[in-house]
DNA sequence: TCAAAAGTGTTAGCAATACACCCATGT
DNA sequence: ACATGGGTGTATTGCTAACACTTTTGA
């Protein structure tokens, strides 16, 4: 293949070949560490196909945009959020996943290339846009979806929890300073009440040596005041090849 | 966006939408586990961009064919074999990946969504692509490479690591039966000699009960006869929600 | 009988779990 | 003083790393 032929055939062989839509869907998980809740934001479609139907949020990418830029630009017509993390995460490009394809012939091709993007809903403010649907669905009692939007949930779903094990995403929503029950919330939220006993929780985190004790105190309520502390990258990077749980 | 405007200013936003080309470009692994080494296969390009340039095996992917199918393709295009594993690596879209971009004004742009695949180098047969330069590059010896393909490159070795050590992708290319020597010769190729002690890996890929004796024995040469193992899919199947090490 | 390869056992140290318990603060 | 949330300590259990050892074969 690929330039082996003779002129002719390149015509032929470029006719055979598919055109290609290529858009961008951002799975948006908001944590909730008040109401012990994740959520995943949704709008409702407003074109064919599957209009009225709730889908993910995208675009399609423009000129010059890269695939992430185009990530960005979801979450920012969105929402409006301080502290993000954002990845990709999964390219769907099956012919038949979209149905304008058969009504244009199979010459078109719609490719999603998917991101997932983790905020704190706290820190969250979404911006209406217009006055058509748009919310936060809790992750697990997602509605039908359009497309297979469903799958790529799912596939989010996941990877979310596998990553939060592994790898200190936590740290990059989290405000600058922060206290441990804070993470110990955050991380009950995504990956259910009882991941983890506090006390063995704390001691793991700790022994890490990837968090500095700011020497400040945050009190809220009764109850002892809780010490501050923030990420320290420095320190991070000194083992970031080495495998760690978080768990 | 997306659908909110009046029908004159849909055209105008389709101008500005990139137009893409869709390319799958393989990093494909084979193990050799006689010599210890990890190979990558490269071709050399036989047009511009980068004619004659080492690069990653490539297509474009062609109407009503799934990713996945091109990812295949390029695999029978290039090499014959028995067992495999492939998956989805990573999709790299930026402007300016592709020199072709720039020269048609941006109008295209070039998308490679990357798939990694592993064989095993003494069950592959390369298929001579005609006179052309296509070769067994060991893993750290990759010369220059076309596009961005470096990257993908140390890219797909990251995650080929990690694979290895928390999933049993060893076991889908490796034969129907084995012996426990000829993983611990797998693993010890990908992941450099000192990875563990052959006695505790042994112990720990046997307690976890995914492996079944099947009674049968392997002699080659002097020394005590192997026995011959094979995978137990049902058993894998019961534990493969929870985290697993093979380290 | 010796080398080669397979397979078993043993130990010290470390990490995970499941608790019980102490500390500081608001009401 | 007591409820509330923060923080510490500890015993048990299990896992890991390192290494010594036995078994079975071909030459």
């Amino acid at each position: 293949m690929q330039g082996s032929r003779v002129m002719g055939s390149i015509s032929e062989e470029r006719n055979s070949l598919a055109e290609f839509r290529v858009g961008v869907d951002a799975v948006i998980f908001s944590i909730d560490t008040e109401q012990n809740r994740l959520l995943v934001l949704l709008v409702r479609r407003r074109e064919e196909p599957f209009r009225g139907c709730w889908a993910l949020p995208g675009t399609l990418v423009r000129r010059a945009e890269s695939l992430e830029a185009a990530a960005y630009r979801i979450l920012a017509e969105k929402i409006r959020v301080e502290n993000l993390y954002l990845e990709q995460l999964y390219t769907f490009g099956g012919p038949e996943r979209d149905p304008r394809e058969a009504a244009e012939g199979y010459g078109v091709r719609y490719l999603s290339v998917s991101y997932f993007a983790l905020v704190r809903f706290q820190d969250t403010q979404l911006l209406a846009d217009g006055v058509e649907g748009i919310a936060w669905y809790p992750a697990d009692q997602i509605p039908p979806l359009a497309f297979d939007h469903e799958e790529i949930c799912r596939y989010a779903r996941r990877r979310l929890c596998a990553k939060l094990e592994y790898s200190p995403i936590a740290f990059d929503i989290l405000p600058s300073t922060f206290t441990l029950g804070e993470v110990y919330q955050l991380y009950g939220t995504v990956l259910g009440e009882n991941f983890s006993d506090y006390s063995n929780f704390r001691a793991r985190l700790l022994k890490l040596g990837i968090l500095r004790d700011t020497g400040q105190k945050s009190t809220q309520g009764a109850g002892r005041p809780a010490t501050l502390y923030c990420f320290d990258a420095a320190a991070f990077e000194k083992i970031r090849h080495k495998p760690m749980v978080f768990v």
